[in-house]
RNA sequence: GGAGAGGUGGCUGAGCGGUUGAAAGCGCCUGCCUCGAAAGCAGGUGACGGGGUUCCCUCGUUCGUGGGUUCAAAUCCCACCCUCUCCGCCA
């Protein structure tokens, strides 16, 4: 969230942000509205209860020296339902306060480009050779069904649309994809791994920005209230709510794998076919928290580390920087690695790297201790390394040989225990 | 799921209705001592939110969370959450 130092001082600076976020100027005001009531109701309570302490002292004097305070006692009878009825207003005023500072966006770094929507974002970076097929190169989901590995009929059998069942050496090239992701980010690049639960709750949903605004796009359970992780940026991310991290531990690199759960709302429609987007996906996620003036170099590492897994596996791909309309709601600035996928003649999101500045590190309450004893709050950060699905997607129809087989690349190879899919 | 124990400041841990934001110890910081350090001695040391004449003063809140009782709650009552031990069930 937005400190509301900042709202105060700046309403301007603040609605011209979120305007660029497609997010009326309404929810300023309204802000700044209770935000004054807030603190009109806390100075008339604050009187009644230093009046209170007072009459209190002094009760416990009388007491003390065994004399009567009735009539003191008297005195202050009505003062403590005067002080409940205002704590209760403030009460109510600071829970709507609070929902509407949660709901607001975080703002673009000044340097993002403004535009509406991702039709405005930009290529920044592009790097690989896309191959020459003598042939037609065929999508993931043909190669995947002829071969025998993705079986989306089976998915919706035994669960629904867009969920998907992977066979055979398929089922591998998942676990080995999630295995050497992993090795490579932890064993070449100093992550720690985690391995968190997939379920997280409220709290945690809150701290990462996904509640309030987006429940509808999560999968819930109604019995205890928990909620299955789109990603592993939120149980992550989360290791660190409400910690006091000393400033020699910085940065924390945290690399995860989890499955991510999705409704995909709104997506109806979208890339129906194949696994490019299903309501179930494996997914590594790196997971940064760092000082707050070393945020945007670590984007750029971070992006590296991601662009580093494409690299390994020669698959071409080209940076995509967001403009202000498609950063999402918690990112300052994003960049998404997109893969090129031939045999649909587009490039596909594959990686997503963002940096929160201290938006996240405000709502779940993440700050550090620096040398001279001081508390802030962190710059958090994170970005896919990758999405596991659409890296096999992405294999599959770049590395598909025209009898139908696929080539393993080298590196997978020794995870593989075989160089080809047939 | 059942029974029991417990959740207090950076940590350990007292307090169990009335100057308790909270003893004591540890840790940390400053000063004295020292060539320097340790030890010793003295002092200081939480967070959050208001207000102000804004390198400081002041008020309020804060002892797992939320309610309740009371002039007054860390302290009494209720509910919930979490941790530990034992039992049960179980991949």
């Amino acid at each position: 969230m937005l400190s509301i130092e900042l709202i105060r001082q700046q309403p301007d600076f603040v609605k011209a942000g979120i305007a660029s976020k497609n997010e009326g100027p309404e929810i300023v005001d309204e802000i700044l509205l209770l935000d004054r009531q807030r603190r009109e109701l806390l100075q008339e309570a604050d009187a009644l209860k230093h009046h209170r302490n007072e009459a209190s002292e002094r009760i416990a004097a009388l007491k003390r020296d065994h004399q009567d305070a009735t009539d003191a006692i008297a005195a202050m009878k009505d003062v403590g339902s005067q002080i409940g009825h205002l704590d209760e207003l403030t009460k109510t005023v600071d829970g709507r306060l609070h929902d509407l500072l949660l709901r607001i966006p975080n703002l673009p770094h000044a340097s993002v480009p403004v535009g509406r929507n991702e039709n405005d974002n930009d290529v920044v970076f592009t790097w690989g050779d896309k191959r020459t097929f003598s042939f037609v190169p065929r999508p993931h989901w043909e190669l995947g069904e002829s071969l025998g590995i993705i079986d989306s009929a089976a998915g919706a059998k035994i669960t629904g649309s867009r969920f998907y069942v992977l066979r055979g050496l398929g089922a591998k090239l998942e676990r080995s994809l999630i295995s050497w992701m992993l090795d490579v980010h932890v064993q070449e690049e100093g992550y720690t791994e985690i391995l968190p639960p997939y379920l997280v709750n409220r709290d945690s949903m809150t701290g990462t920005g996904q509640l309030p605004k987006f429940a509808e796009d999560s999968y819930h359970t109604d019995t205890d209230d928990l909620f299955l992780d789109p990603t592993a940026e939120v149980p992550v991310t989360n290791l660190l709510r409400d910690e006091i991290i000393q400033e020699g531990r910085l940065p924390i690199k945290y690399v995860a794998y989890t499955a991510c759960f999705r409704k995909e709302a709104g997506a109806a429609g979208k890339d129906t076919r194949g696994i490019i987007r299903v309501h179930q996906f494996n997914k590594v996620e790196m997971v940064k928290v760092v000082r707050p003036e070393e945020s945007y170099h670590e984007l750029d590492l971070l992006l590296d580390n991601a662009e580093g897994i494409l690299r390994r596996l020669d698959l071409p791909y080209h940076r995509s920087r967001m403009c202000t309309g498609d950063l999402g709601f918690a990112a300052a600035m994003k960049y998404d690695p997109e893969v090129w996928m031939p045999g649909q003649d587009r490039y596909v999101e594959i990686s997503s790297c963002s940096n929160f500045e201290d938006f996240q590190a405000r709502r779940a309450n993440i700050r550090y201790r620096t040398a001279d004893g001081k508390l802030s709050f962190v710059h958090t950060l994170n970005g896919s390394g990758l999405a596991v699905g659409r890296t096999m997607a992405a294999i599959l129809e770049n590395y598909q040989e025209e009898d139908g087989t696929v080539r393993i690349p080298d590196v997978l190879v020794p995870y593989m225990g075989t160089d080809t899919i047939r």
